[in-house]
Parts: C-alpha cells; sequence; structure tokens
DNA sequence: CGTGTGGTTGAACAATGTCAAGCTCTGTGG
DNA sequence: CCACAGAGCTTGACATTGTTCAACCACACG
C-alpha cells in the first residue's frame, strides 16, 4: 500500500481546466469559475495503492479527481472488504465527511491520481454566496445516491453473471464517457477488486469472468479488463445505461 | 395495491409540526421556519400498499413524510424487487427526481402515510435565498448515501443471519429516535420486505429470522417485528449504529 | 535467480434458492 | 353462522450457486 502524496501549489487554474472542455459536463459561467479557482487550494499527487481518506478520520479537505482512477470502500471488523463505487475524473470525492463530520468510508487509489485540493470550511461560503453551484453539490450527491441505489439492485438481485457484466459495462461508460480509453483501453482493476464490488469470493469472480470472456465481451489482460462488447455486456444485465446529459462538476 | 390518496389544503403549520419537537432534529430559525412553512403547499394521505412514487415518472411534487412508513425499491424487468431503503417521519422523499429529472425508483407506502406536499419548481428559490436550507438539503442527500452505503456493505459481505440483524437493528434504531415505538411496538413489515431487502429468497429468510427468534433477539408477530435486545442485534451484525447527533429535515 | 502478486483450476463443502405442501389467520359473501 | 379465499408464515426435500482449500502457473520486479 504506497503513500506518497505531495501537494504543490495550483498548477492548472480552473479556467483552463482540461475536463472542462469535455462535453459530458455542463458550461460554468465566468463568474462560477473564477470562484471556483479561488475554492481550489491546490493540488496533490497520490501513488497507485495510496489511501486517500481513511475510515474513521476527519478530513479538513475535499478533493476533486484531475486524472486516474479510484475506488471508495468499507470493511467489517473481520477484514471483509465491500467496494461501493469507483471514482474517476470530475468525480467529487469526501462530501460525505465535509457534511456530516467523520468520514465513514475509506478511498483508495488505483492508479496514480491527481486531485484538486478544496477546504471544508470554505464550504459555507459557496453556499452563501453561489446557490447554482449550492445546488451542483446536491445534484452530485444525489447522482451518488443513484447509482447507489443501482449496485443495491445488482448485488443484491442479480445473478453473478448478470453483477458482473453490470460492473463492467457501468465501469466502461463512465470511463467512456471521460474519453479515458485513448491509451490503454484497460479498466485498470485486479479481480479482487471486481469480487469486493459484487460481494462474491475471487475464485467465483474468476470463474465468472472467464464465462464473459468466453462470449467475447471482455478480454482479462495484465492489471485489467478490456472491454470488447459494452452493448452486449448491458443486455446480459439487464442494464439501462447511464443518463446521457450533462453534469455538473466542481 | 391501494391507490387512495387524498389531498389537502395545509392543515398543521410547520411552526407547530410535531415532528419538530424531537430532540432528533436540528432547531430551525424562525425565519427559516416561515419560508419552509411557504415551501409547503399541503398535505397528502395515502393508504397502506399505495405507490407514493413510480419508478420512470417525472413527478412535480416532493414531499416530507409526516407520519407513517413506506420503502424505495427498484426491479428488473423479470420482477426481481430490490428494496433500497425504508423512509419514516423526517425524510424528504423525491428529491433525486426533482433534481435529476426522472424518477429512478418507486416508493410505496407500509402503512397510512401523510405527507407534506413541496413543489419541485420552488427550489431554486430555496436555494437563492437559503443557503443554511440549501446546506441542509446535501446533508440531507449525503445521510442517504452513507445509509446505502452501509446497506452495500451489508448485502455484499454480510452472512444472511448478519444482514437480518443489522436490517433489523437499523429500522429500530431509528424509529426510536423517531419516538414511533409508542403503540405497537411493531416493525410494520413482511418476511417478503426483509427478503427483498436482505437479497434472499422468503424461504431462507424465514429460517433466518426464526434463528434470531429463538435466541430471543425479536418476536415476529401479526404483521411485523418486535425487537427484544437491539444491542445483541446490532452485536451479531458487528455494526456500529447510525450517528447519534441532530440532523435537519425540511 | 528468488519472491510476490495476481490469475487459474478442481474438488469438497457450505450457503442459499426452488419447489411443493400445509398451516393460521382474517376478511368476505352466502 | 359457516364456507371459502387470499395473504403471510412454516417446513422439508432437493437443486443450484457460491465458498473454501489447496494447489499451480505466469509474469514482473528487485
Amino acid at each position: 500500500m504506497g503513500k506518497a502524496a505531495a501537494m504543490h501549489g495550483q498548477r492548472t487554474p480552473c479556467q483552463q481546466c482540461p475536463l472542462r472542455s469535455l462535453p459530458h459536463f455542463r458550461e460554468f459561467g465566468r463568474e462560477e469559475l473564477s470562484f471556483i479557482s479561488s475554492f481550489k487550494k491546490g493540488e496533490m499527487l497520490v501513488d497507485a495503492g495510496a489511501t486517500v481518506f481513511l475510515e474513521g478520520s476527519h478530513s479538513a479537505h475535499l478533493f476533486t479527481i484531475l486524472s486516474g482512477w479510484g475506488f471508495r470502500y468499507k470493511t467489517l471488523e473481520d477484514g471483509r472488504r465491500q467496494i461501493l463505487n469507483y471514482v474517476m475524473p470530475g468525480d467529487l470525492i469526501g462530501l460525505q465527511g465535509s457534511i456530516m463530520g467523520e468520514m465513514q468510508h475509506s478511498t483508495e487509489a488505483l492508479s496514480p491520481v491527481s486531485l484538486c485540493v478544496f477546504e471544508r470550511t470554505d464550504l459555507m461560503t459557496l453556499y452563501n454566496s453561489h446557490p447554482s453551484l449550492a445546488f451542483d453539490l446536491t445534484w452530485i450527491a444525489a447522482r451518488e445516491e443513484r447509482i447507489l441505489d443501482e449496485h443495491l439492485l445488482s448485488i443484491g438481485r442479480r445473478s453473478a453473471l448478470e453483477r458482473a457484466a453490470y460492473l463492467i459495462a457501468y465501469l466502461h461508460q463512465r470511463a467512456s464517457a471521460l474519453h479515458l480509453f485513448n491509451g490503454s483501453k484497460v479498466i485498470p482493476i485486479t479481480q479482487q477488486h471486481v469480487a469486493d464490488t459484487l460481494g462474491l469470493s475471487v475464485v467465483h469472480t474468476n470463474k465468472t469472468l472467464k464465462k464473459l470472456a468466453e462470449r467475447g465481451l471482455i478480454v482479462w489482460q495484465e492489471r485489467g479488463c478490456a472491454v470488447r462488447d459494452a452493448k452486449a455486456l448491458a443486455d446480459v444485465a439487464g442494464w439501462d445505461g447511464l443518463d446521457s446529459g450533462k453534469r455538473p462538476f466542481i
């Protein structure tokens, strides 16, 4: 478990944020952007495997992912782990803790991750001065809730094969919308991550993924999963896909 | 599946809302209360078994539960149902749909339910004029997210017995905080509801609940579940319990 | 060269699902 | 008052799904 974390002053001003130009995100006004730019206190880099938030901590910060992949998880006392969701560029992390106090889940980097750093004490200023951004924060929380609803349906009621298909289709769709598949085209997770997301053992996960591979829907390769037929995956899972509309991000 | 729904003009003004006096909720300023009172457009009553929201709909309203029990759920095409969470007095429902458009889950009443009616078009006014209430809305969404995180951990990684214990401890703790156990002391759900919440079959749920009953932790009775030892239930599940602090409600 | 991490496999076993039947209420209509 | 129907709970036998254990393999990295 790597731990390296480097803090830097602000590098990219928000006005030139590479994520802003993606069609996936809603456009922001000049004033909103300049406020967000002042809200941002710097950037942070963490290694793959590093822990960004630890369950039980009280972080003074919250972050937006600039680049890289990570995941949120909880564990039981005896070590059983459940991955709750994955985080990708544009995702705000630590909002739950900032608003309610203590962090009740951990967050770990799957790849090297760079993050924009915000301070939780500035949140109230945002609510006071920028209602549209305040609305966006609620939007972001509601979106996460909606995704968790679908995950719950998946783990509770879908078979192992359906679950695996759903998970990979979901990750693929999100990453595609962010144009994340230019270089590697590979989702950077291990089968252990898949198992801990689906609530299955690694062994059974392996056998399940193999079935998807035999049908030509995915290929498992060095450090990750490559999608061959996203549509068929969604079909296997009986999943409609994510909203296609634009979404806000801070 | 009952469908009766009656709309009324406002009966109880928010200043005299019986829920406000519970120690469970944060106190509101006079100004906040008067705004909320204007935000409220009336009250609605629905029968047990009635559907409040249907997946796929675009409701013009959102509601706060005044009294009664209900639950949110999603279904797969072939009818498999997953209950996502339960709703009780003080809970705001329909926020997800109001903010993001279409409803992606359904909500059904478990008992007769009375609701305060709000209009989604008024939401923006709230954000513009009352930052503290805007913050509360994000708080409410973050709280739901946190609860879903715990449910996901439960379904994904706890055994059937642990899951059942967690669910009942959770419902009991929430209802206790709301002083809901004056009359019946019974959680008004069927074993089918428990099964659909835990992601188990009814048969296995029945056998699992029987084990909890044999240990003296619960008693299953006419139309519901009575808790005998809440502490022991939480212990079986290895669950810490909910936050004890005050929370906002609209 | 070792060593470690992640993937693969088969066999034995445990957990959970399915099927089918019966039971106990409660409410309803004759 | 009785007969009946439906909903929800209970139970046992059996099928299926998923877990655990125990290897072994392949590759990357120091």
